[in-house]
RNA sequence: GGCCCCAUCGUCUAGCGGUUAGGAUCCCAGGUUUUCAUCCUGGUUACCGGAGUUCGAGUCUCCGUGGGGUCACCA
């Protein structure tokens, strides 16, 4: 059985880089029936923030990415990374190191000074002596001393890494609480993990994994290390590159299908497929095709990608999501007509919302310029035949058609182009001269009110 | 700086020794539309550089350059 895991430290919000690595692991659990866990690494009880936590869970139920089983805590495994530390000091695998923080840090220094590699130098590997007083020990494992550490990459291939790379890092600080390469290789290995797929940041964090399961003797599970995505510079993405936190999406109005979407094709591509469904990804998904560059992060695609999905999701779904974003038109009678008329003006929820707020309500102003381009000397004329005209089919004025009828009457009667009432008249609509159908518009409000916006611009 | 990884249009990418180097996005132009948007059509733009290997290299090798990652009693 396939078990991945996504596995973030509650010290931050869930970024898109970390929804990317999630969604990898996830899909391949789902593509092999197997199993997907979240585990949150918050073995530092320092740094270590409940609302981060909560956001990351948040930020999970929105996109529907579904975890199996209860959330694993390591901050509430401590005994049994404790059993563990106990075993390897036993059996001489580990030791106590009596180096001060002071110490290391004047070790440290020194070495950098010396242009060398800061790296513990191993004093108490083989130390016999009485244990010094004063210092609370910390436990160091022991790395191997000679040779590589190799191992196979699912997305790189083979990497080998000296071992001069990898010092004796500690597995338990002075306080007794384990370190992070420590529990992770533990809770890898006793959660059955067999695909490790993470950011290529951790790449150098295997070999001192892989020192850790083979102290232990546990079995190696695949690790596929992802490339970054970088920002629109090509650096790191950090919290100051604007929208990374996932749930920012959310309140900006992008639909969680299109966050995924546009995940998925960061260091993956199937052909040149660029619409995918969840259970297409689910299907198409192998970590074998994720490629080795890294990526930069751009805007363009994803609003792309929303209003694509934005045009593609049913209208009663479409109106409960607009609820979190001022409007509520659940139950309205023209919901559909509504929806309609708009989704397709927006690349953003905001920005549909923008369009249905325009329509729901009378213009409080006029665009000035769309006023002044819209209005002829003749204007207010064949504006006012068309309120005549309006009032006169008043009850038989449903659907856009019907008003679309009207208006050709207008134009034909009075010898006119389009352009001359159509746009006096959307600007009396809508306030500005773009925006949805004009029959689809008046439809919506009704003749009643279409009847008041045009009376109300010939006042302006 | 040491070590590791990476390198095709601005961006995301296809390519897996022989292609007019393809798609998507962005941008531009045209068409459709009473406006805007959608939609349709077309267009501009790329193999980081240099040596090899080969009849032939974006594809393989090496070197350079550039970018990224990592070097904690953080995760």
């Amino acid at each position: 059985m396939i078990v991945t895991r996504f596995a973030p430290s509650p010290t931050g919000y869930l970024h898109i880089g970390g929804l990317r690595t999630a969604l990898f692991s996830w899909l391949w659990a789902r593509k092999n029936g197997g199993k997907f866990l979240l585990r949150i690494e918050d073995t530092d009880m320092a740094r270590n923030s409940e609302e981060a936590l909560k956001a990351i869970i948040e930020a999970f139920s929105w996109v529907g990415m579904n975890y199996d089983g209860e959330v694993y805590y390591q901050s509430r495994r401590f005994d049994i990374y404790k059993k563990y530390v106990e075993q390897l000091l036993l059996e001489g695998k580990a030791y106590k190191c009596y180096m001060s923080k002071e110490e290391l840090d004047a070790l440290r220094e020194e070495q950098m000074a010396k242009k060398e590699r800061p790296r513990y130098d191993g004093r108490y590997r083989d130390f016999a002596g009485a244990s010094p007083q004063g210092v609370e020990p910390v436990v160091r494992i022991k790395a191997p001393l000679e040779g590589m550490i190799s191992f196979i990459d699912g997305v790189k291939g083979d990497i080998n890494i000296a071992t001069s790379e990898v010092d004796d890092f500690i597995i338990a600080r002075s306080d007794g609480t384990p370190t992070y390469n420590f529990v992770v290789a533990i809770d890898d290995a006793l959660m059955g993990v067999t695909d490790v797929i993470r950011g290529d940041d951790h790449l150098y964090n295997t070999p001192k994994q892989i020192v850790v399961y083979n102290a232990l003797g546990f079995e190696l599970p695949r690790f596929a290390h992802v490339a970054m995505i970088n920002n629109e510079q090509g650096k790191k993405l950090s919290k100051r590159d604007g929208a990374t936190d996932v749930m920012e999406y959310k309140q900006n109005g992008f639909l969680p299908e299109a966050l995924l979407n546009f995940l998925i094709r960061f260091g993956w591509s199937h052909g040149d497929q660029e619409i995918f469904s969840i259970e297409e990804m689910i299907e198409l998904f192998d970590p074998k095709d994720i490629n080795k560059s890294s990526s930069s992060y751009n805007l363009d695609k994803l609003l792309w990608l929303n209003s694509h999905y934005i045009k593609n999701t049913p209208n009663q779904i479409l109106a409960s999501m607009l609820k979190d974003f001022d409007v509520n038109i659940d139950g309205h009678d023209k919901l559909e007509f509504l929806l309609d008329a708009t989704k397709e003006r927006g690349k953003t929820l905001i920005e549909v919302a923008g369009q249905i707020k325009m329509i729901l309500n009378a213009p409080q102003s006029y665009n000035e310029k769309d006023f002044k381009k819209a209005f002829k000397d003749d204007t207010a004329d064949i504006l006012n035949d068309f309120i005549e005209l309006l009032a006169n089919s008043k009850d038989s004025l449903h659907l856009p058609c019907d008003y679309h009828a009207v208006l050709e009457k207008l134009v034909a009667t009075r010898e006119i182009g389009f352009g001359k009432i159509g746009q006096p008249l959307r600007v009396a609509l809508l306030g500005s001269m773009s925006g949805a159908g004009l029959d689809e518009i008046m439809a919506i409000v009704g003749v009643d009110e279409s009847i008041k916006r045009i009376e109300n611009i010939l006042k302006a």
